[in-house]
Order: structure tokens, then sequence, then C-alpha cells
DNA sequence: CATAGGATCGCCT
DNA sequence: GGCGATCCTATGT
């Protein structure tokens, strides 16, 4: 079987948080459980969170506290946080160490592990919804908050990898970020990334 | 210590 | 399209 290759977290050490959020449709997260069973998922779906500047992100204006901590850490480090009491949603960081900016994973095309997010969704069969939308991404994969501050790796059982097939440009949309309207002038921003045409995607 | 509210989802009408 | 679920986090006293 053709294997992929791992992204580096030189990936994610850039300074354009928007342009991460970008590039990273078409790659593949990888969970593997303890038993060894790969769940995997095109990542369909992306907004980023542009750090002490932008007024949606956890770390806006330098907000420092213990939950956005891991937002300070290095590049490729998993975010994991509660929303609403209910979803956990899955981010991962970029830029360098204390620069506190991150992707928002928001959906994903399932690949591998199918019978295993049904299973954690509780769903019978599966469908475009299976993990649409970051809340249901993140529980699909089996996230919640233990992987919080983990760097992408092999090692701790959650990394990325590279496609076979970009996604060409022309097939990439741009829009402002869902729920976000707090955030006043910055919630128009089109700091939402999605596959054009693609099921998986949350929203239209 | 107490309390309000949130980067959502799914069920109900 | 309206709304309840459900609990961590941040903030204020």
């Amino acid at each position: 079987m053709l294997t992929n290759s791992l992204l580096s977290n030189s990936f994610f050490n850039r300074t354009n948080v928007v342009q991460i959020a970008r590039e990273l449709l078409g790659h593949i997260l990888v969970c593997q459980n303890s038993a060894g069973i790969r769940s995997s998922g095109i990542i369909v779906e992306t907004e980023a969170y542009n750090g002490i500047t932008d007024k949606a992100s956890h770390a806006y204006g330098g907000r420092h506290t213990n939950r956005t901590s891991t937002l300070y850490q290095s590049a490729g480090t998993s975010y994991v946080y509660l929303c609403y009491g209910i979803h956990h949603l899955f981010n991962i960081v970029t830029n360098a160490v204390g620069i506190p900016h991150a992707v928002l994973i928001r959906a994903l095309q399932p690949v591998e592990g199918i019978d295993l997010m049904l299973e954690r969704r509780n769903l019978a069969m599966p469908s475009a919804n299976l993990a649409r939308g970051p809340g249901s991404a993140a529980k699909a994969m089996g996230i919640n908050l233990k992987q919080n501050g983990l760097s992408l790796s092999k090692q701790n059982n959650i990394w990325i990898e590279r496609p076979l097939n970009t996604v060409d440009s022309k097939n990439i949309c741009a829009g402002p970020r869902i729920g976000v309207n707090y955030a006043a002038e910055d919630a128009l921003l089109p700091y939402r990334f999605w596959i054009k045409g693609n099921a998986c995607v949350s929203k239209k």
C-alpha cells in the first residue's frame, strides 16, 4: 500500500496562519487508537485564528489563561477545548512559540476506520455528516481533552499526512468564519476555507 | 465561591 | 428555524 508522507512541524511553523489553513485542505488527519487501528479523514474545511489581533481568537489581546496556554506552544501542537459543554473542538497551533495562532479543523471526509467513527458518533450508517462540523469531526476521530497540548506525531497517535494529490486552487473557496459574530469587524474576514462542492463541508 | 456564556449539534416543530 | 443539552472556563466578589 502506498504510504503518504508525514507533515512535519515545520509546515506549521510559519507566520501566515491564513495561508496554512488554506494549504491544509486535502491533507489527511490520522488518529490511531490503543489497538493500533487507524481512523483518518481528508480535511475539507478549516478556519484560521490569527492570534492577539483577531477578535475571534481565544488569545485576542494577548489573553493568557490556563486554557489558552496551549495556543502559545510550538507549531504543530494540538489545541483541544470544550465548547458549549458538549463538543470538543480540534485545532492545530501554528507559528513560533509565544505566538498564539491556530487552525480549527471544521470537517473531514472519512477515509479509514469508518466503523469506529460510526460507533463513536452513535450512528448506524455512514453519511456525509459523519465528520461534518468541528464537534462531529473531533468526535468521529475520538479526539477529546486528553489530546490537548500534544505534538502531532506518530508517537502521540495523532498526525497529519500529505495528500497524494493536492487540491487545485480553483476548487478552494473562502468566506467568513462560523459562530464568531461577537468578533465585530473580524467576523467578516475570509478566514474560513473549504473544498468546493464537497458534501462533507459543514455549510453552504 | 458563584455565575454567565460559549469557535455546536441534533431534535423538534 | 427554534431551542435545549451540558460543563468547562473566565471573571468578579
